[in-house]
DNA sequence: CCTTGACCTTTACGTTGCGTAAAGGTTTAT
DNA sequence: ATAAACCTTTACGCAACGTAAAGGTCAAGG
């Protein structure tokens, strides 16, 4: 079937001029411009806008949707699949917050009291959500930019799986020295889950682990400015944290 | 409990931006000004807030919102009441879309078939959600422009009750007919629906009722341009749609 | 006491994702 | 053939903040 803008915005749901913002930014193009100037889009279009409209349900920027699905590597099952889970978790949001509009009535009328904090429950999971979102970003563009970094490591003879999840578990890393850090307390049950996932992921890249040398990279985080702005990046004083969350993990001092 | 900006901003999960703007456009004005020019706010602001938040989760316009909090007759707990329904409305289409995503799976996967139209359920929905926003709009400027109209039908000895049933049902009979005008049939199930909401709405203000009268009424709508305005202001031909649809179910020709 | 760092303030310019004319060419229907 | 319903580009407008910049205020520690 071929379509025409507004024909492809009537049956998508977008307006016309939706399109061809779409198309003047370079997120989609029609297949082909007839004669007359006119727009025409085939089935190929239909299936991406529909990808593009799920990204952009789940609040992702056209930008970053651009670099998504433009990307050599991009594999629309996965990407399906992820959106799945995704609009799961949104929601679960939804549901978050319905609860506390129930919870808010019933203490209108019964005189239940609530917390202050409790009143924003399900706002704030919003919050975690857009850090995991501007982490995903830097996921995919380090994935850009680590491709010669994983064929380095090939070289090194690891295996293509290995490097895989040595990277995941990297910005798992990231994202788990923000939450620990918000506990305060290196002593936390998530402040030691970063610890051990630090141990993990150190022991795809040593040959050798062993608690002091563990101990004693912790403490050159520390000193070591450029390692110092890479994990302060994500909280200010995350460096810090991590080397005394690893410390204690270590069981040392 | 007092808040300054950013207190309140972590609590809620906003930020202190999103605050100061708030007090800027007048939405939500800190309880005081302490002596240094710092923003407090107070109890009575956090439940506000956690309202507009509400509202936002929503999609409505912090304008819209403004209107509606800073009503005289703002009911709290029917607002919330309102909310929850309209939460479910919006995890119901997730839902849809969700499916949309397994059935998209489904037809990579396995072959099965996909129609165009149907890779877009639940983004179609939301135009529809929308306009049901903008006739809310509408409803409640109405309410404000009609107070007068509602005195007036006081003293035309008709009950509070009854007048506010009636008005609703006037907003009913404009939704319902724009839902039926997409039928394309006025024989169609939701176009007799239209016309029986349309008996009953004129049940209100008739003192006698009867086929005849109502379909008369029917044909001067479509005559006098002051009335087909109005229902064509919904949708183009709305008006005749409307007559059309009302002449069959009251089985006349 | 004084300084440092974490707060707070205002002012102001930038951004995203379109909506909405305006001014005009094209296709379809009657 | 003439209107109605499409399509085009250009361009200005807008909401809801984000993000500096430049500067006051407050609590804690040396």
């Amino acid at each position: 079937m071929e379509y025409t803008v507004n024909k492809l915005a009537r049956i998508s749901g977008v307006s016309g001029r939706t399109l061809r913002y779409y198309d003047q930014i370079g997120l989609l193009k029609p297949a082909r411009i007839n004669s007359s100037g006119y727009r025409i889009y085939g089935q190929k279009e239909v299936d991406l806008l529909q990808q593009i409209l799920f990204y952009r349900e789940l609040e992702v920027s056209l930008e970053d949707i651009m670099e998504l699905i433009h990307q050599p590597g991009f594999n629309q099952k996965e990407a399906l699949e992820n959106h799945y889970e995704q609009l799961k978790q949104k929601r679960a949001r939804l549901d978050t917050i319905m609860a506390t509009v129930e919870k808010t009535i019933a203490s209108i009328e019964g005189g239940v009291s609530m917390e202050d904090n409790e009143k924003f429950e399900g706002f704030k999971e919003k919050l975690i959500e857009d850090n995991e979102k501007k982490y995903g970003k830097e996921i995919r563009e380090k994935y850009g930019e680590e491709t010669i970094n994983e064929s380095n490591a090939k070289l090194r003879g690891m295996s293509q799986e290995d490097y895989d999840a040595m990277t995941l578990l990297g910005d798992e890393i990231m994202m788990l020295l923000e939450k620990a850090y918000e506990t305060g307390d290196p002593g936390s049950e998530e402040s030691q889950k970063l610890a051990a996932k630090h141990k993990e992921w150190l022991m795809y890249s040593w040959p050798n682990y062993s608690k002091e040398a563990h101990a004693g990279l912790a403490e050159m985080y520390v000193a070591d400015e450029r390692f110092t702005a890479y994990y302060d990046k994500v909280v200010k004083g995350g460096t810090k944290f991590l080397r005394d969350a690893i410390i204690i993990y270590l069981g040392m001092e």
